[in-house]
Formats: structure tokens, C-alpha cells, sequence
DNA sequence: ACGCTGACTGGGT
DNA sequence: CACCCAGCCAGCG
């Protein structure tokens, strides 16, 4: 029986646009959960049951793909966001961040 | 019940 | 911008 803010983290994922990239932490603020860590595990939970969930358009404040290892491949996140136009750097971050950046609050 | 861990973040240095 | 630290909270051994 999974909690109702599981539910919750999984419809804003899939509300980002493709080619935008959100955050941990704008996400989590944006469902008062308290700890952005909740967010990751959450969507975790749905990539590992194979779900679609647009995951990996959801990076840390700094636009690092820092959850690319719990994907297939550690390579399938970057080769995602590429594939809708978002350029990666070497370092593994988004290029451009600020202005790849979507905010849940623009739902409102 | 207890402590450690993690797809994190804001603030200070 | 990078690094460190404390606060965060659900799972797991």
C-alpha cells in the first residue's frame, strides 16, 4: 500500500515537460514533504517496478544527473534527456540549467 | 529499538 | 563554484 505523496511525486514527474529538467528540491517543496531525499526514493520505487515515469528529467539543484546509477544503464539517463534536445556536459550536468529548469509551481 | 545510508538542500567558508 | 556540515526521513539489517 504505497503512501498518497508517492502517488504525488510521480504525477508531477510526469507533468515536466520534455526537454525541461526539475529538481529534488523544488519538487519536494512544492508537496511540503520535508526531505527532498523522499523524492528520488519515491521515484525510484516506480522505475524499478518499470513504470513510465519521466525520471530522468528530475536532477539536484546543481543539474547533476545524480541518479543515473540507479537507472538500466548508467548511460540511459543522459541518452534520455539528449534524445529531447537537453545537452549534457562532461561533468555530467545539464548545460544551460537555469533556463532548462522547470518549477512544479508553474502547474498552479 | 538503534544506527547507518541515501537519486538532497541551504548556509557558511 | 567547490567543499564541509547539519538537518532531513523512510528502509533495512
Amino acid at each position: 500500500m504505497a503512501a498518497q505523496y508517492i502517488e504525488d511525486v510521480r504525477d508531477v514527474t510526469r507533468a515536466i515537460p520534455p526537454g525541461r529538467v526539475s529538481t529534488y528540491g523544488a519538487i519536494a517543496s512544492f508537496l511540503t514533504l520535508g526531505s527532498a531525499r523522499m523524492v528520488g526514493w519515491a521515484l525510484f520505487r516506480y522505475v524499478a517496478e518499470g513504470d513510465e515515469v519521466p525520471a530522468h528529467r528530475v536532477v539536484n539543484r546543481r543539474g547533476e544527473l545524480s541518479g543515473r546509477n540507479r537507472f538500466a544503464t548508467p548511460t540511459l539517463m543522459r541518452e534520455r534527456l539528449e534524445a529531447e534536445g537537453v545537452t549534457i556536459t562532461d561533468d555530467e550536468r545539464v548545460a544551460d540549467f537555469a533556463n532548462r529548469f522547470w518549477s512544479p509551481t508553474e502547474l498552479l
